[in-house]
DNA sequence: CTAATTCCGGAACGAACATTCTATATAGCG
DNA sequence: CGCTATATAGAATGTTCGTTCCGGAATTAG
């Protein structure tokens, strides 16, 4: 009936994840968007809504392919400690071979807009909730193997290191220096360990 | 021989530190300046010069008054261990005082511009240096005590204890519950502990 | 073919933006 | 008082903002 769209819309809804990611929401301008993702404007708006409409749908992208160092494999087999670890060193790694420095896109958002708009501040927490209750599991499967400390329970050194990582995040933002992101990764990591 | 200024300088910047602070370099308008500062928009681009140095000059009044939780008092008659808790004890309590959330002015600015803009890049990496710095003292004179681990570097520790702070400014912003943050706090102090 | 839908470039819109200017009032000093 | 400098309020500037609309080209289904 119709001529169909010429553009594939998650593959340009990315290159939007890029752009507010690596500039945030008010420094973003419809023009810009307009130039980066290569469609018109027109075409902007009837798929996508308007602008905030387009940073919420960029969002929650972000969030469902896994870049918010969520969608981790959380092999069973793999010692509960490795599995940690893993998931720093891939943030890390990622933070490090960015040359735009962008950090995450969920941390700028929460930094950004979080306590001011209600919806963006909902899939932040939600997707901070859902990384601790992910990192908690880990850490339980790790107390009861013995690799990891009870003095502290899981859900507390859930949010530890969850608090580690969005600081690794800011940090590599300004500075991103293997030796500093990675110092803090091992001395969080040591905190883990039992017998302290 | 002229009319003085009819507003104290110091103090009306206070009120532009606190507004940026808030919402963010760009989602603050001259407008919204010139109704939260109570002077005139004339007095406010002689006095100040434009929007972008009235930021710097909020920023640097912010790092120079101590709010950015460098200007603490290092009494060295006191264990460094209670001197670091102190640190973060402030800063948490702090957070949890304010009704808007503003987290940290400093990384606030880091995630916003720090990576864009080369003077305030470089506001932010000196206090993030000078701050390293305080804490690595502190740390050296826990380590000689006895009272601090030596697997880790000062250097190191301070990198991490400046990262769990700056963790925790951000996660103020979004979840500002007592039992999370000094749980972070309590764990992170705990990483400092000898013979782990 | 026709009809329907979406593409695209670009014009047009009012609102908000940062910044400058005009005009007038006011304070200190000779 | 008279002079000067700076205060004030607010108008006016030109630009950019987000958003909508138009016209024609393109493509698919019937």
């Amino acid at each position: 009936m119709a001529r169909p769209k010429a553009f594939d819309e998650e593959a340009v809804l990315q290159k939007a994840v890029n752009l507010f990611w690596c500039r945030g929401y008010e420094a973003t301008s419809v023009q810009d968007l307009v130039d980066c993702l290569g469609i018109n404007r027109a075409s902007l708006y009837d798929t996508y809504g308007d602008k905030y409409e387009l940073y919420v749908k960029a969002l929650e992208r972000y969030r469902d392919t896994g870049q918010s160092g969520l969608c981790q494999n959380m092999d069973k087999s793999r010692p509960a400690l490795d599995l940690l670890r893993d998931l720093f060193t891939e943030g890390i790694q990622n933070s490090l071979a960015d040359p735009d420095q962008k950090g995450c896109f969920m941390v700028n958002s929460a930094v950004e807009l979080a306590a001011h708009d209600e919806t963006i501040g909902r899939i932040v927490a939600d997707n901070q909730r859902a990384f601790e209750a992910r990192l908690q599991q880990v850490i339980e499967r790790g107390q009861q193997e013995g690799t990891i400390n009870r003095v502290h329970s899981a859900a507390s050194l859930a949010t530890f290191l969850f608090n580690t990582y969005t600081g690794i995040k800011v940090l590599a933002r300004t500075r991103p220096e293997p030796t500093a992101l990675y110092g803090v990764m091992n001395i969080a990591m040591s905190a883990l360990q039992p017998s302290s």
